[in-house]
Formats: structure tokens, sequence, C-alpha cells
DNA sequence: GAAAGCTCCGAAACCGGTTTCGGCAACCCT
DNA sequence: AGGGTTGCCGAAACCGGTTTCGGAGCTTTC
């Protein structure tokens, strides 16, 4: 506009040093200064210091957008959350978004977020920022067995990684906590301590994990050589209240479970209202093992055994993998199974009789006895 | 690079439509594109219909980074949380979240999210996220009453709002719940119910939010014509603990309150245990009233009366000021402040006298006498 | 009927970077 | 000495948009 504006502007210093500056402060041409701060081979090491220098001196921070436009990567990544019910309680939520916004900080990314109400919600989400370009890619949390987010995304050669897997995942870097192992553990645990007749309450088969889960249930009870046996598998339940009815129905009959194994806490939870209504008591006359190890577990009484998950360290690991995943890797070398850890607390008990603990095992393993 | 790259890429189809691609499918230059849908007055409303109709026929999305270098906004807005252990399990992160994704998809606008382990770490990331221009501004949770993170950012001059007050708000855009005005509202209610001694526990003096409620709290004895009285006011408690600890030294004098206001929730849980410890019976013997609504507040006995704050639309209304403050709009004229809402439950009784209902609370009335 | 004004759009500059291309100088090798 | 590399950097194109400027064509005005 004026002829001097360029004065005014420098004047103030509130105008942002450019490329440009840091080329005129040196008398070279922005090219050499980019080439020089990106780490091309054909910039000569004496000049790199020179630059590097006036940079750090001018305060040039270069802009991420300009950068995108031609990169082509705006060094962000998405995550579209879905709020349910049940996780609004759970630190969930918070462990992971500091676990992304730390790796993703470490590797001089940021973390796009955004909530959806519903299904078509994440699909307008996921489309409209990566069509705009707001995110590189994509953490998918809470993968479906088959799962729709997959299909747009491989289809539109967006980048993404699964928090979870899903039943046809060429294509899917992802990463995951194995469930599946953590509950034929279970299984054996319980095995090991005598009880024969396990009870089980899935959490369906919508999600992997629910599927995986109950694979695991299957395979505790081969490796403990026990037989499967459909009337100790409840219907799937996913709330207390479910969780309550589920463990009514398989404590309500002739031959009951003396240990059940839960696929998810909040369903064990409903497992002592059922219990308490039965006159039984979990850890004496009924053991019960689960899986997630969410807040209320150890305020229980006596506390839940569970199996706990570091969900910071699953979105620090997502990020990497992603990051990875988008600067070109393949995605069947960005793979990760992590181990859930075991928390042994009261729920599990000492075998199917009542009784202090040291005793009944040893009475249990030898008769093998029922309650 | 080949000479027919063009007729490659178009064909691959995978590649995106940009502005050049809309005008050539109409004859036009790029610069009337832009116009048309940026609505410029300067071009034809029958132009600009052909122009709306061809971009969205060929699924055209301007790229937001290159809209970014010349118009100077990325249409983000920038949110760095600070996760203390209180608000891990908590519903406050998910309903904030949220409100805030929500505005901001409204207004076609995302939102990126940074958690920050220290003091420190904020000031980094937001010197970062605002030099590159990752964001356009920022939204400050809970504010202090000499907040840093304002300095810095009206020294720098970047667009930012303020979840909460401040002690010097110039140039401050800023939304808040009027818990001062809640507090005095509680102290009037316990005065109605013939309460003459009504402790309070405070939440220190760093945040404004603590200072405020304090200021409601005597501003609430004054309104009720009742003596301010040092020995009823106790120690600061932000947590369970702390609360029983303040609250077992007011209780414990020769002339204790029978009623006890809180400034949070988390203290006032603490309140309970003291109680039970003296042998006082909340609800009968002893009034409670807090601040927050957290989830463990109705699970008490007796359930918690307290303000709840509507998080949700909290996170909304600061995304759409920093939205208006960012396109422009004085600071000044960017405040708002919402009402609590009062939660009446168990906890505050029905007077310092013990018995029914009804009964009690004309006596009271008539007496004024204590517990 | 010519000057003036208005409507609408094309041409080109611009934003702040990245990347390609080409060429100068120095060095190496017969 | 001459030809071929090699190292290093400048010039310019490019990315995909936005914004300024100017001017063609039409209408209005006196």
């Amino acid at each position: 506009m004026e002829p001097n504006a360029f004065k005014v502007r420098t004047a103030l210093r509130r105008q942002r040093v450019t490329i440009m500056d840091v080329a005129d402060s040196l008398g070279m041409t922005k090219s050499t200064v980019s080439r020089a701060l990106n780490g091309y081979p054909d910039i000569s090491e004496s000049t790199r210091l020179k630059v590097r220098d006036a940079a750090e001196r001018l305060g040039y921070r270069p802009l991420s957008n300009a950068q995108a436009i031609r990169t082509g990567r705006v060094r962000s990544i998405g995550l579209i959350i879905q709020i349910s019910e049940y996780d609004r309680h759970r630190p969930f939520l918070a462990d992971f978004l500091d676990g992304v916004s730390e790796a993703a900080s470490a590797a001089d990314w940021t973390m796009t977020v955004a909530t959806a109400a519903s299904d078509t919600d994440t699909f307008r989400l996921l489309c409209k920022l990566a069509d705009e370009r707001k995110v590189d890619g994509f953490i998918l949390p809470r993968t479906l067995v088959d799962d729709p987010r997959v299909h747009l995304l491989r289809e539109a050669d967006v980048p993404f990684v699964l928090y979870g897997r899903t039943a046809d995942d060429h294509g899917c870097a992802w990463f995951d906590i194995d469930s599946e192992t953590a509950m034929a553990d279970a299984v054996m645990r319980l095995a090991e301590l005598g009880h024969e007749r396990i009870g089980f309450i899935p959490a369906g088969d919508r999600y992997m994990y629910a599927r995986l889960r109950s694979e695991g249930y299957r395979a505790g009870l081969k490796a403990a050589k026990l037989p499967f046996a459909a009337e100790l598998v409840a219907p799937p339940a996913l709330s207390r209240q479910e969780g309550a009815n589920s463990a009514r129905l398989i404590l309500n009959q002739e031959n009951p479970p003396t240990a059940i194994l839960c696929a998810v806490d909040r369903a064990a939870i409903g497992v002592y209202d059922a219990a308490k209504e039965l006159g039984l008591q979990i850890g004496r006359d009924l053991s019960l093992i689960s899986y997630d190890d969410i807040p209320e577990a150890e305020l229980m009484t006596p506390p839940l055994t569970t199996y706990a998950v570091d969900t910071r360290r699953a979105g620090a690991r997502l990020t990497d993998l992603l990051i990875r995943r988008i600067k070109g890797e393949a995605p069947e070398k960005l793979r990760e199974l992590d181990r859930a850890r075991f928390v042994a607390r009261g729920s599990h008990g000492f075998g199917p009789s009542a009784g202090p603990a040291k005793e009944i095992n040893e009475t249990v393993s030898k008769s093998g006895g029922k309650a």
C-alpha cells in the first residue's frame, strides 16, 4: 500500500520474520536458506551453520501452512472421538489425549481433535478434515469387527492407524492390547485355583476387542483342559445393569459356575450386585476376574481383580505408528501388540470353597471339588 | 516432470481438485472463482451460481493451508490443558471438548489440543502453536488471579478468551460462571433455614474462581445480615483429605457452625468424613452445600446439595467468543457471565435442629435456635 | 453524442515457503 | 592442458489459494 510500508512494519516488529528476512540478513537466497534448514545435502556445512545461526538469532519460525502447501503435510494428526456415556467419567480420555499429545509434540506435530455425536457425524468429520487437509491422518479408536471408517479411509488412501484390530486388517496399521491372552490367562489362573466351572460374561461381537476376549476365554479353557459349556456363557453385558442380569442368569442354574470372568469391568460391577442378592460373597463364594481396571474397580468390596491397560502409552505408540505411516512406511510393518497388566486384588479369591487361603488352595488342587 | 503429467494425474483421479480445475471447467479464471465463492460483491449473481454449482459438482474443497497463507487464518482454535489428578476421572474434559468441538464445527473451524505437564510446558506450547500459526487463538481454562498466560498472549497480541476471570482483565474476553452469586445464594438459603453460624471452606486464592467464591460467601452473609466470623472460615481445601481436615477444625470449636458451605465439591466429600467421626449426620445435624456437581455428589448419603455447571455450554460459548475475538471484535464486548444451577439434594437439610422437615422449618424461623 | 460512471471479470501480483534446474568454480584425472 | 566430475548455490518455477488493479463493455447523464 504505502510506499514505506516495509519500514513501518519492521519498525513495529509485530510482523513475523520470514525466510526472506533470514536470507537477506545473510545475503543469500531463500532457496539456500530453505535447503540449509531442511538438511539438504547440497549445502556446505559452514553455510548451514550460518543459516541456522541467523534463523535462531532472528527468531525465525517457518509458517506450517506455507510449508504444507508444497510438502503436502501439515504435521497434524486427527482424532475423532465419539463420547459414550460410559466413558465420560473415566480417565481414559485424559490419559489417551495425554499420550497422543506428548508423542506428537516430541515429533513436532500437533493433534486435531473433534467430537462426533453419531456415526454419520464421524464420517462427515473424517471427510472434512481430510479434504481440507487439516490433518495428515487419523487415529481410529474403538474399532469394530467390520469398521466402516476403515473402508472409507482405505478407499480414499488417507493414512490411519487403529487402536484395536479389525477382521480384515489388510492395509491397516494398528496398536492393540492383547486382551485375548489376558482372558486366557485369567481362565488358567482360575483353573489353577481349582475352578472347573468358569462362567463368562462377554461384551458382544460388534467391537473387535469383545470378540477377541471371547476367543481368549475359549483358548484359556482349552489350555486348562476344561470343557466348553454353553450354559456358562452369559448374554453380553456392557453396563452394570446388564452385568447383573447376566450374572443372575448363569448363577441361577442347577450347576452354577464357581468363578466368573467378565470381558469388561463395568459388567463385573454388576456381578457384585447379583452376588449380593444371592447371598454369595465375592472372593470367597464366587471368584471374579475382569478387564479394564476402571477407577471403581479398587473401590469395590472386595476390590476387583482385573487387567490394567496403559492408555497413555497406547496413545503415544499409536501416534508414533501413525506418523511413520504418513511418512510412507508399509502398514504391515506398523503393528504392535502390548500386554495388559494383571492386577491382583481381592475378587478372584482362593478357590471354589470357603475358608482361609492356603488350606483351600491345597484342598482344591487335590480334590478339584466344586462349591 | 513428464510432458503429459497432467493427463496422468487427472486420469488417476486421486489428485485433488483445485480451484484451477473449477475455473477451467467454466472457462473462467481462478480469481473469478475465488471471489465468487467468497462472496465478493463484484461478481454477478449468475456467475456466482454457475461457480458454486461447478464447485459442488466437481467436489472442490479449498485447501485450508493454502487459504491461510494469504488470509492469515487457519480457522483453528487452540486448547492447552494441564491435566491435574483431580480432573482425570471427571466428565469435565469430555464435556468441555464436546462443547468446543461442536461450536467450532458449526463455524467450520477445528480444534487443536495439546496437553502440558507443567506451566513451563504450557508456555512453550502457547508460543509454538502461535508462532507456527497452527492456531489463530487460544481458550485458556482455569484462570489464575494473576495469570502469566494472559500477560504473554496480550503482549504478543495473540487472541484469547478466558474460561474464568482474572484480576486485571483489560484486553481480555472471557466467559465465566457466576459462582460468586451462587455462594451468596447458598448462604441466604441456609440463613433462611435458620442457620446463624455458617462455616466456609474456601479453595485458596490462587485461582480466580476461588477468590470469587470467598467473596460470594461474604456477600451472602451481608445480604442475610449475618456477622462475619473469622473462626468460621476454615483453611483452604481442594481435596477430600483437606476438606476433612478443614471441617474438623471448624467443627471442633466451642461454638461450631450448624452449616458448612464449601467452595468445591471435592472438599465437601471430606466434610462427610469429618462429620461421621464426630457423630454428626449431614442433612440433619449439619447442613452442607457445595459447588461443582461432580459425579460423586449424588452418590453420597445423603446426596450432596450443590451448584451445577453446564460445562458443555461453557466450551461452546467460549469458542464462539474466541472466534469473534479473532475476527476483530473488541474484547470488552466479548464477556459473558452465566448462572450456576442449584441442585437441591439431601445435604443442605432443613435447619439447625433435628426432626422432620416442615415442623422444624417453622420452629427454626421463629426461634433462630442453634443445634 | 461524448464524458462519466457502473458492473463485472481477467491478468497479475502476492502469501511464504519448497523443490527443480542449471551453472560457476574448484578439483581430479589422464 | 583439456575434459569430466563434484560441491555448492542462485534463479526461477511451483504449491493453491487470495487480493489488487485495470480495463472492456454497457448504461447513465447532460
